[in-house]
DNA sequence: TAACTTTTTAACTAGTTAGTTAATTTAGAT
DNA sequence: ATCTAAATTAACTAACTAGTTAAAAAGTTA
């Protein structure tokens, strides 16, 4: 499990292909199954969206027919719910094994965010899946992903962070909303800004390890009191 | 043309549906149709990226039959193709009658941003067909849309900013793409966004106005070193 | 106005795709 | 071993979709 800087986000195993629960042999483990049907659909659909998707290459992908997927999920549209209704998990666990009781506002928003960099390299799928369904579907779903809660988490530490006079004055929507982006575009538009620069490797540690350093300190830095800027 | 705060940006007037030209009436005007096919592309392609566009809703949408876009636009992948090239255009031009010369690095940074908000809001799908174009299609056509040129010019200006010591010593590069994040999130996410705080409306003028200040508020505070905070 | 060219349409075709169905395989229970 | 129920497959169907084609409509030129 990858981790970032100095806070390890103490992720689960995210359960890839074979998950041996009981039996160990391969074929007929309807768990594991049901598992790699999800990460395959996830994956295609970070791709292409739920109307661009195709459930051919998911099956196809993992060496199962199509009707696995029906018959465990339904239709395309049922299955891409399942997608996103794992997400109410994966990040807001990621956020409650934070402890982020006892810090300062600016140091939960370095921790915060670290985490939020994890997050994005042990999950490289979520946010794509999350703008698709913006862009393509009109954010119909959005709510079975449970993302409100880590959301208004970080909404509600902004606010702390100005009340507390950590913070320049700021509208924490609005901020929490520029923070999103700030961590997310890297990892969006990856295979467009190779295009620019090709020598690097984008998703080498070293480059997220650089990269996720230089978004804190901007973040911060737009975020903190000229006067607390040091601290 | 929508234009923000001081800065407004002259953009073009975005031929939208009837660019009469020479002939006034209606139907036969090939340029018009073109110019209709290119927009009502452009649209599905933001919705749905290259793979899961669909040719019939594009002409459906502009009272037109398929046979018109491969008339003019060969296969759905080269019309595609058109769509991205005609962006070499408008982001250029925007930020070449920008007049960055005589201004300060943290005023040019202003200027820049205002501009680039004006075109999100002036250009609505152009970043989401380019998400697209990373997230669907690995980026390979990229290049066409002609838009190292600005990005490498905000490059350019970052550098400059810390040569001359009113920002921060940061990447360019890197900064560079959290500015990017920042500025086109908001536009990207809105229907996801709008599940959160929905009472608000996400375009209308005043939240777009308040949006901008924040997010330049946000980005300047970000590179601005502490002692030259408030230039 | 007649011949000619360009623009546009309606109908068609071949290939794709979501979802179904009936048969088959496998694991576990008796 | 045999039975049973769950898991899996191959083949199928109906609907959809990119692209074609031949003919019609509209403008241009002589």
């Amino acid at each position: 499990m990858y981790s970032i800087g100095k806070n390890p986000l103490s992720a689960k195993p995210v359960v890839k292909s074979s998950a041996k629960s009981k039996r160990s042999r391969q074929s007929r483990d309807p768990e594991a199954t049901k598992a790699k049907i999800l990460d395959a659909a996830e994956e295609e659909f970070a791709r292409h969206g739920l109307a661009g998707a195709r459930t051919e290459p998911i099956a196809a992908n993992i060496g199962v027919t199509k009707a696995m997927i029906h018959y465990y999920f339904g239709t395309k549209e049922e299955l891409y719910q399942a997608v996103l209704e794992r997400y109410s998990a994966t990040f807001l666990e990621a956020v409650e094994t934070l402890n982020l009781e006892n810090l300062s506002p600016p140091d939960v928003l370095r921790t915060f965010l670290r985490a939020a960099v994890a997050h994005e390299v042990n999950h490289p799928y979520q946010g794509k899946v999350l703008l698709h369904e913006a862009m393509g579907n009109e954010g119909k779903y959005f709510k079975l992903t449970g993302w409100e809660v880590p959301i208004s988490l970080g909404v509600k530490f902004l606010q702390k962070g100005v009340d507390e006079g950590y913070f320049r004055p700021l509208d924490p929507w609005l901020t929490m909303i520029h923070i999103m982006g700030t961590v997310t575009f890297y990892f969006n538009a990856e295979n467009n800004l190779k295009n620019l620069v090709p020598a690097s490797e984008w998703l080498a540690p070293q480059a997220i390890e650089a990269y996720a350093d230089s978004a804190i300190a901007f973040i911060l830095a737009g975020v903190l009191k000229p006067s607390e800027t040091h601290k």
